[in-house]
RNA sequence: UGGCUGAUGGUGUAAUGGUAACACAGAGGUUUUUGGUGCCUUUAUUCCAGGUUCGAGCCCUGGUCGGCCAACCA
């Protein structure tokens, strides 16, 4: 992937890896896992992990399993672990294996019971506050509880009997045995096990006991032999939690590594936040083309190409980081100009009547599709006596350097002819309703003889042949820089003006539009059909992001 | 006030004891039948204080500042 002659420095999980080979750590195996938790839908930030992931099998020659953490059947639905899957195939990886943490609920449950043999569990029947109370502060000491001596046996029919559901949810944990006077606080006897009757997607009521996450992901990692288990910075301290578990259960050594996860300007990035967004309608759903998430950016016109560009560009660290969005917009826009198809779209339509032409006269012309593109080819559009342009494409009063038309003035119809404005009509309040305008008889695109220099081309569209369209045009989601780093609550910051729908008038070709197919609306910006349109009769399109603009 | 972890332009990322570089963003120019693209130029960086060394962003010591940890979440 590192351009030729010139190799990419390594982050530090490559050079993890890389001394892991050397020394043939694993036999030279290198085998990752992807675990989300199907309790929402994937984000950027999950992008970033999933790059990593992946990425490291696919240059190191191995492979990467997806695992999906399901061991909370209270918040988890299979509705995610579709989306789930979807989006990773979308990103352009293929897992080795589609694993479930549920599948080892057996195996788990058994180590639990060997935990238990060896004195290294109990089952501790108090509340949380009781418990909470116990465990003491970073700074004070927990103190054993009064059932941290049960014997053995004792352990073993509590928690048998907590497994066939004898106790309600809540009465009772097992518990490892540790260190109540640990420094870290996940060391303080950590519950491993609780009770909970909830159904479950995959295992059902199968199950009335779950293990926690400390309990079950690093031993499925033990369990698939995954050589490097790699996640985010806030699990650093589990890892000395990670490493005792595989060391009193003497099961493989897989090795945990954290990096920092991904921030980014003006949007949030958990999934709890992302959930009240939708679940409160402030979005129309965790695949609105404003969110963060890999499906919202995917119906808004991202391409996973620029994603994966975009994830390798920021790097793997471990340091907090804020990341501009403008980074991965221009990801979007590097990977969009190459390959969107160029047409016309006015937004907001001035009529123009071209005074000199034939009334009942269609002309056809030629226009490329993709300039960037030499096989895209070209299409043809029609030119005759009535088009509208952008009303911003017009001013009466133009400043200094504005090359667009004026009164007087002339420019080039994109494709078409050089046009020149010799009236503006105007409603008795003022308002201009439509410009008249005669066209350069030989100026047209491509055989233009004129020998007239025109500063300015504009966009416009036949008045006979225009399609009407909606179009969602869209701003960040928040107003702050970080939401979630403000005072208060994330939600004070959302932008009331994130979406804004205008009514277009698009060129014809636009009918056949699907949403794979990625347009530029020529000197607006980029812009992909919603699935929610039925074409023909209810075009609408969202904008992924607008050209940069030099004008101001 | 415990433990863990980190600190390089505005934002990210490199430099692995030897000239602090690359990208984004900003500014300016040029090309252009998109005020897009391309191309060129430019602004701006090692948290602080000591130490080791011929030489420190990098190593050592001490500070400062940030993040994480006291869910029957992951």
């Amino acid at each position: 992937m590192s351009e030729e002659g010139k190799e990419r420095s390594l982050n530090f999980i490559e050079e993890i890896v890389e001394r892991d080979l050397e020394n043939n750590t694993h036999s030279g195996r290198v085998l990752t896992r992807f675990p989300p938790e199907p309790n929402g839908y994937l984000h950027i930030g999950h992008a970033k992990s999933i790059c990593l992931n992946f990425g490291l099998a696919r240059n190191y020659g191995g492979g990467t399993n997806l695992r999906f953490d399901d061991t909370n059947p209270v918040t988890e639905d299979t509705e995610y672990v579709d989306s789930i899957k979807n989006d990773v195939k979308w990103l352009g990886f293929e897992w080795e294996n589609e694993f479930y943490a549920s599948d080892y609920f057996d195996e788990l449950y058994a180590f639990a019971l060997k935990l238990i043999g060896d004195g290294l569990a109990y089952v501790d029947d108090s509340t949380s506050e009781e418990m909470a109370a116990l465990k003491g502060t970073p700074t004070i000491p927990g103190r054993p509880g009064p059932y941290r001596d049960r014997s053995v046996a004792e352990n073993l029919d509590l928690f048998e009997r907590m497994a066939k559901g004898e106790f309600p949810e809540g009465s009772r944990v097992l518990r490892a045995k540790i260190d109540l006077a640990s420094s870290n606080m996940l060391m303080r006897d950590p519950i491993i096990y609780r009770i909970k009757f909830a159904e479950h997607h995959r295992t059902g009521d199968k199950w009335k006991i779950y293990p926690m996450y400390d309990f079950a992901h690093g031993q499925s990692d033990s369990i698939e032999e995954i050589t490097h288990s790699i996640c985010t910075l806030e699990f650093v301290s589990h890892r000395e939690l990670y490493d005792w578990f595989i060391e009193k259960l003497g099961i493989f050594p897989s090795r945990q590594y954290e990096f920092a996860r991904l921030n980014m300007t003006y949007t949030v990035m958990s999934k709890r936040k992302l959930l009240q967004l939708v679940n409160e309608k402030y979005v129309a759903g965790w695949d609105d083309p404003r969110m963060p998430t890999i499906s919202g950016m995917r119906r808004r016109g991202y391409t996973s190409r620029a994603i994966v560009d975009f994830c390798e560009r920021i790097g793997i660290q471990k340091r907090d980081n804020l990341i501009d969005v403008s980074l991965l917009e221009f990801f979007v826009r590097e990977d969009l100009n190459r390959i969107s198809t160029r047409v016309m779209a006015v937004f907001e339509p001035l009529k123009v009547v071209i005074t000199n032409w034939p009334d009942e006269k269609s002309e056809v012309c030629r226009v490329e599709n993709n300039p960037e593109d030499p096989e895209s080819g070209h299409r043809e559009i029609y030119f005759g006596k009535e088009i509208y342009i952008e009303a911003g494409d017009f001013m009466e009063e133009p400043p200094a350097k504005y090359f667009r038309l004026k009164p007087g003035g002339v420019v080039r119809l994109k494709g078409a002819y050089i046009i020149q404005c010799d009236e503006v009509i105007k409603t008795d309040d003022g308002r201009i309703t439509e410009l008249r305008c005669s066209y350069i008889e030989n100026s047209k695109s491509g055989e233009d003889v004129s020998g007239m220099k025109v500063k300015g081309v504009i966009h416009w569209v036949n008045a006979v042949e225009a399609v009407e369209a909606e179009v969602r045009l869209y701003d960040r989601l928040f107003k702050a820089e970080n939401p979630a780093a403000e005072e208060g609550d994330f939600k004070d910051f959302i932008n009331e003006n994130s979406l804004t729908v205008v009514k277009a008038l698009v060129e014809p070709s636009l009918l056949k539009a699907t949403s794979e197919d990625k347009y530029q609306f020529m000197r607006n910006g980029y812009f992909v059909l919603d699935p929610e349109s039925s074409s023909p009769h209810t075009l609408i399109f969202n904008k992924t992001v607008g050209l940069k603009d030099s004008w101001k």
